[in-house]
DNA sequence: AAGACGATATACT
DNA sequence: GTATATCGTCTTG
């Protein structure tokens, strides 16, 4: 009875499941619901493209130099929603993983909106199409209306304002990987997840890497 | 106390 | 393709 009038046909996942590594939790997470309730309305997104972030070990991680007041859902208990506010103007959501203690997340990146367009709509007046709408993480989180308040909440609370829901499986084999989006370090590594979709975001490189070519020679 | 720099989006040449 | 808005957070003095 936790979600007014509208039951899901899809059940909520629970904590032990996302406290797994975030590169499997990221792979988990592919094709599963985000579902965000508010006074405006209820908004649905099925997740389409996810980066994985982990720890210490992780130079692109913003837990890599310990913990901080911004950062500490991250060491917190899985399952839990990390909402970080960026470039002066955006917020950009992430699901907790690993275990209480262990900094891991899985940064939302491309959705398509399954549920409550209408609002979605209103939320990013801007988009162009309805592929645009959850295109880019500070969309997605747009769309979904989180900001400040939201961080820390237990996705995985049938009570909470934001729940996380299995959706219909994703074979092992429609995933697609690559390096993360923006990020100039460890680009060794493709802990960026997607599925075949107009809402993944284009790839961007880093910073750094990417602002030389003008400007150098 | 001050300065640098983004896990970006958008507008513009 | 690149230029830039805009401000919280972290690093350094």
């Amino acid at each position: 009875m936790s979600v007014a009038g509208n039951p899901s046909l899809f059940r909520q996942l629970s904590r032990a499941e996302l406290a797994v590594d975030p590169i499997d939790a990221a792979k988990l997470l592919l094709g599963c619901h985000l579902e965000s309730t508010s006074d405006a309305g209820t908004v649905r997104i099925r997740l389409v493209e996810v980066e994985a972030y982990r720890g210490g070990d992780d130079p692109a991680s913003h837990c890599y130099r310990g913990k901080t007041s911004r950062n500490e859902v991250m060491f917190g208990p899985a399952g839990h929603l990390y909402v970080y506010f960026v470039y002066g103007m955006h917020f950009c959501a992430n699901v907790v993983s690993l275990t209480d203690g262990v900094p891991g997340a899985v940064l939302l990146r491309g959705a398509e909106v399954v549920d409550g367009v209408e609002l979605a709509r209103s939320r990013r007046p801007a988009a162009r199409s309805d592929a645009e709408l959850a295109k880019g993480p500070a969309r997605l989180t747009g769309v979904l209306g989180l900001e400040r308040g939201h961080n820390g909440v237990d996705l995985t609370d049938p009570d909470s304002p934001v729940r996380l829901l299995a959706g219909d499986p994703v074979p092992e084999s429609a995933i697609r990987t690559g390096p993360r989006v923006g990020v100039a370090v460890a680009m060794d590594v493709p802990w960026r997840f997607w599925v075949d979709s107009p809402s993944v975001s284009t790839y961007r490189r880093g910073g750094k890497a990417s602002r030389r070519s003008t400007t150098s020679r």
